[in-house]
DNA sequence: TTTTAGTTTAACCAACTGGTCAAAAGTAAA
DNA sequence: TTTACTTTTGACCAGTTGGTTAAACTAAAA
C-alpha cells in the first residue's frame, strides 16, 4: 500500500526521461549516446542502465510518453462532439500550437519511421492511433448535405495533416532558407495559425 | 585530355555511390554501417575509403546528388516562364511523381535536418535553392489584378510544399494506419495526384 | 617481357559504444 | 547504533566502428 500516487517531479527517472527526450530527438536513435543522455541529466551512465535496463527501453519510454501526448491532443480533438468547421478551427489551432512546443516530435517520428517502418506502425496501432472515425462521419454528412464540396473524407485529412505538420517539420530549414528574403519566421508562422483555419474551411466550402 | 567525357555507366564508383544513396536514406548518416554500403555494392569496406577517403566525404557525394535532383525538378518548374495555374498543376504532378521515385528523400532530409540545422541550411545556401522569384512574383501579380483571393505569397508557396511534399513523407504510416480501413494507399495517392490540383487551384480562385 | 599506374583485398588498429559489476553512499526503520 | 534497503558511482569489458596499410592483382605503356 502506498500513501501518495507517486509524485514524480523531479525523480531521477523523470530528469532521465527528460534528458532522453532532448537527445532522441535531436539525434535519432541511432545517433544518441547513452553518455551524452547521462550528461543531459547530470547523472551516472551506469543509472541509465539502473532505472531503464537498455538503451531500447529507454528509447520505448520516450517514445511511448509522446504517443500518448499525440493521443490525447489530437484524437482528442478531432472525436470530439464539436461540429467540423469548430473542430478544424480547433483542430489547426491546437495542434500548432501543441507541435510548435514539441517541435521535434514530427521529426522524431519521421527519423525513426525510416529506419524500421513496421515498428513505428505497430507502436501506432497498440496506441490505438487510427483515422478519428467521428471526423470522417461528419465530413460524409457535410458533403451529403451539400454544405461542402464533394471530397473524399480520407484526402480531406490528408490535407489537414500536411498543412499543420509540415511546416513545422521543416521550420528549421524554412526558416533559414526564408528568413534572407522574408522577415522573421516566427511571425510568419503566427500568421499562418490565424489565416490557414479561415483559407482551408473556405477551400471546402461549395461557392 | 581525355577521349571520352569520362562514361561512368557501371564504374565502381557509380556503384559506390548508388549502394550509399539506398544505405544512407534507409539509416540516416549515423546508422549506416560503411561495411553495409560496402555489401550492398558487392566490394570490400577498404575500397569504399579508396574513392572516398572519409563517410563524411561519401554523405556528402551522395547529398549533393540528390540536392541536385531537387534543383533541377522542383526550381525548374516553379521558375519557368509558364501561367501560375499550369504551373501549379505541373508542380503538384510534377513533384509528385519525382518524390514517389525518390520516396526517400524528403525523409533523409528531415533526419538530417534535426541533426545538424545550420549545416543543412548552408547545403541549400550553397545549392544555390530559395524561394522561385518568378513565382512569388506571378502570385503577387495575380493577387493584384484580383483573379486570385488575397494571399501571402510565402503561404501559398508552403501551403503547395505541405501539401506536396508530407503525404510522401508519412507515406509507410499513413498505409500502415489507413489501409486498414480505406482500401490500397497507393490508390488513394493515385487519386490525390489527379484531384489536388484541381481543389487547390479552386481554393485560391475568387469566388 | 618489364614497367608503371591504378584498383582491390585481407588483416589490422585505435577509439568508441552499450552494458556490467562490485563497492560506496545515502536512507529510514528497528 | 545497527540493520536492511535503495540509489549512485567509478572502473571495467567485449563487441563494433571508421579508418589504415601493405601486399596482391590488373592492364596498358614502354
Amino acid at each position: 500500500m502506498e500513501e501518495v500516487p507517486k509524485h514524480k517531479e523531479n525523480s531521477t527517472e523523470e530528469l532521465i526521461l527528460k534528458a532522453a527526450k532532448l537527445v532522441f530527438s535531436r539525434k535519432g536513435m541511432a545517433g544518441a549516446r547513452m553518455q551524452e543522455i547521462a550528461d543531459e541529466a547530470g547523472i551516472n551512465k551506469a543509472l541509465l542502465h539502473y532505472y531503464f535496463r537498455s538503451k531500447e527501453n529507454l528509447f520505448n519510454a520516450v517514445f511511448y510518453d509522446l504517443l500518448g501526448n499525440i493521443q490525447k491532443k489530437f484524437l482528442g480533438i478531432l472525436n470530439s462532439e464539436m461540429d467540423l468547421f469548430s473542430k478544424i478551427r480547433n483542430f489547426f489551432t491546437g495542434y500548432t500550437d501543441f507541435l510548435q512546443e514539441n517541435s521535434f516530435l514530427p521529426g522524431f517520428i519521421i527519423n525513426e519511421l525510416n529506419q524500421d517502418p513496421e515498428k513505428m506502425i505497430n507502436h501506432f496501432r497498440d496506441a490505438g492511433i487510427k483515422p478519428p472515425p467521428k471526423l470522417i462521419l461528419q465530413i460524409k454528412e457535410e458533403v451529403q448535405k451539400g454544405n461542402i464540396i464533394q471530397i473524399d473524407p480520407m484526402q480531406l485529412l490528408m490535407n489537414m495533416l500536411s498543412l499543420a505538420i509540415f511546416p513545422v517539420l521543416a521550420a528549421p530549414l524554412l526558416k533559414g532558407i526564408l528568413e534572407a528574403k522574408e522577415g522573421d519566421f516566427d511571425q510568419l508562422m503566427e500568421k499562418r495559425k490565424r489565416e490557414l483555419p479561415e483559407w482551408f474551411i473556405n477551400s471546402i466550402m461549395k461557392k
